[in-house]
DNA sequence: TATTGTTATACTCTATAACTATA
DNA sequence: TATAGTTATAGAGTATAACAATA
């Protein structure tokens, strides 16, 4: 019942999870249903992209992305040979560089999505719809809890 | 109200959570509370076998940690060198090997359990007992339902 | 012949340092 | 001088393949 006694069961759950999110094939298995074979990370710009709803500059993907700069030229690199993504000059500032996805990649990232979507559907439509919706609303919190306090480590 | 729309919400938590748990320096600060420096994955093997609560087989700590044979050893070797951890034959089956944490490895596996603990305590310490209990609750279903699922691809 | 673990090697992902170009 | 991005290089983490020892 008390703080401990509770941590000690949510850790191992968090480590679990982790585990889950990272390690399972998910991810290959949605490239097998898309059938357009892309690195992860590859994949995770893609996406970030496509919830953005606009063109991002390189330095806001490697912010969203939590890596660091030099990673994401790479990494458009390969996206943009795959005619997915198009860089082009922000008129705003010549420095800068937006990132847009091309019909292609937004057509592959929209279906990236739905089979990922899709996958973790199952696993909560056994669930009361309160079950879900308590659930949605203290992972969230937690999730901004735990954000608020590595912004704080900084 | 739908699935769809709880899942949108829900998914790109879990990838911010994902990012929070594998990309913050929460690992490499814990290490400086506990003043060992290791890498991650060794960490890992630490806390595996300091939850088990009993010496594992090579095996069976590659199962736990979802990765692969030839990895555990390699971080074994590193942890054997520096005291932490021991190999000693399967008495049971010459083969194997029976990897147990030595005193100091003990220690430092509470410590950095303690120190991980912690860090997580702060972010549900101002939850009311209800919310912390019916989080657990479901991330655990959760979780099981995600691992139930992932088992079926194989 | 199947299983446990090891060695050797290669691949994926990400970071750091040095640089170019605009501001 | 500071900022946006790129290029080149290095490192951490993990996998695959080939092998040795025991079952």
């Amino acid at each position: 019942m008390s703080d401990g006694l509770d941590l000690a069961v949510v850790l191992p759950q968090l480590m679990r999870l982790g585990t889950v999110l990272n390690r399972s094939q998910l991810v290959e298995r949605a490239m097998g249903q898309v059938g357009l074979p892309l690195d992860r990370p590859g994949l995770t710009v893609l996406i970030t992209l496509r919830m953005a709803g606009q063109p991002l500059r390189v330095g806001e993907i490697a912010a969203r992305m939590q890596v660091v700069g030099p990673h994401v030229t790479r990494l458009l690199h390969d996206l943009e040979r795959a005619d997915l993504v198009r860089r082009v000059v922000d008129p705003n500032d010549q420095r800068a560089r937006l990132v847009e996805l091309t019909d292609a990649g937004a057509g592959a990232a929209g279906r990236y999505l739905e089979s990922i979507l899709g996958w973790f559907t199952g696993a909560v439509e056994d669930w009361s719809e309160e079950d879900r919706n308590t659930f949605g609303r203290l992972l969230g919190r937690f999730v901004n809890d735990l954000q608020a306090r590595v912004a704080d480590l900084d």
